[in-house]
DNA sequence: AGCACA
C-alpha cells in the first residue's frame, strides 16, 4: 500500500500567480521612494515619520505590516530621486534601537508609491497586511495550528525565468525566520490551489510500468479528494494514463501528492503526472 | 518525453 508523500515544503516550486515584479532593467534614477527594511516588529508609524519629516525633500511615508511572520517595513518618499538618494546614504546602517541593536537597511524601492498622503488622511500611512488569527482559522479549515513553535518558517519569492523566451514567472517557497506556523501552512495551501499555467481538471500520467494495471491506478487515486475517473491507454506500447478530478484544484492537489511516486509495477522509477492537454470528455 | 476519448 504505497501512501503519498509529504508535501515538499522545502522547495515547492508552484506555478503561482505572478507577483508583479518590477522588471530590473528598469530606470531607477526615477525612483524617489526608499525602501526600509530591518524595524524592529514594534515599529509605530510616528517613528517612521519621525525619522524623515525632517530630511530634505521628504513628501511622506507609510509603514507596512507585511503580513510574513511580525514582518514591518517602511517606503519613505521624497520630492526627487537625489534627495531620496541622499536620506539613503545618511540613514543606511543607522542603528534604529540601540535595545535590540537593530540596524536599518535603505534602499531605493522597486517602484514609486503613487499614494498621496493628502487624500489618504494624516502625515503618514500605515498598510495593514496581517491576517487576523479568526479569520485565519476560517481560511485553513482542518488544519490544526501548533502555534507554540512560532520559530518560523517559509516565505514566498518572485522570480522570472524567461527560459526560451517564455518568461514563465513562478513562486517558490523559502525558509525564513520570522512567520509562524500557521502562516506558512496558509500560504503552501493558497500556492497548492493557485491557478497553475495550463492547469486541467485532467492529469496525464505517464512513466507507468508495463504491467500497471487499470485496477492499481485506481486504488491509488480513489484516496484522493475529488477523482472522477480513470483511463488507460497506451501509448508507443507503454501505458499511460488519464485521471479526471472534479475541479482543477483537485487534480492539482493530486499531482503534487502522487509525482514520482513508485506504485507496485513501476520499472522505470516513479510516476510522471502532467496535466493533460485537454479535459476527459464525460465517462 | 510519452496526451485519448468526441
Amino acid at each position: 500500500m504505497s501512501h503519498p508523500p509529504a508535501y515538499d515544503a522545502f522547495y515547492l516550486a508552484a506555478h503561482a500567480q505572478p507577483a508583479d515584479y518590477a522588471d530590473s532593467s528598469e530606470e531607477r534614477s526615477g525612483i524617489n521612494t526608499l525602501f526600509i527594511s530591518g524595524l524592529p516588529d514594534d515599529v509605530k508609524a510616528r517613528e517612521i515619520h519621525n525619522l524623515f519629516r525632517r530630511r530634505p525633500g521628504f513628501a511622506s511615508c507609510q509603514l507596512k505590516y507585511t503580513g510574513r511572520g511580525n514582518q514591518v517595513v517602511a517606503f519613505a518618499t521624497f520630492s526627487d530621486h537625489r534627495s531620496a538618494m541622499a536620506s539613503l546614504h545618511a540613514l543606511n546602517g543607522v542603528k534604529f534601537d540601540p535595545q535590540t541593536g537593530s540596524t536599518l537597511h535603505v534602499e531605493l524601492a522597486r517602484s514609486n508609491s503613487r499614494r498621496n498622503p493628502k487624500r489618504a488622511g494624516g502625515p503618514y500611512v500605515v498598510i495593514d497586511k496581517r491576517v487576523k488569527s479568526s479569520d485565519a482559522k476560517d481560511r485553513v479549515g482542518g488544519f490544526s495550528d501548533e502555534e507554540g513553535s512560532d520559530e518560523n518558517r517559509f516565505s514566498v519569492s518572485g522570480d522570472t525565468d524567461s527560459e526560451g523566451g517564455a518568461s514563465n514567472k513562478r513562486c517558490m517557497l523559502y525558509i525564513h525566520s520570522r512567520m509562524p506556523l500557521w502562516d506558512c501552512k496558509l500560504t503552501m495551501l493558497l500556492l497548492m490551489l493557485q491557478a497553475r499555467d495550463g492547469a486541467c481538471s485532467t492529469l496525464f500520467i505517464a512513466n507507468l510500468g508495463p504491467n500497471c494495471t487499470d485496477e492499481e491506478l485506481r486504488d491509488l487515486l480513489s484516496q484522493c479528494r475529488g477523482f472522477n475517473s480513470l483511463k488507460l491507454r497506451s501509448s508507443g506500447g507503454m501505458p499511460v494514463a488519464f485521471a479526471d478530478f472534479e475541479r482543477v484544484e483537485h487534480a492539482t492537489m493530486a499531482m503534487d501528492a502522487l509525482q514520482g511516486i513508485s506504485i507496485s509495477s513501476s520499472d522505470r522509477g516513479g510516476m510522471h503526472i502532467e496535466y493533460a492537454r485537454s479535459k476527459m470528455r464525460k465517462p
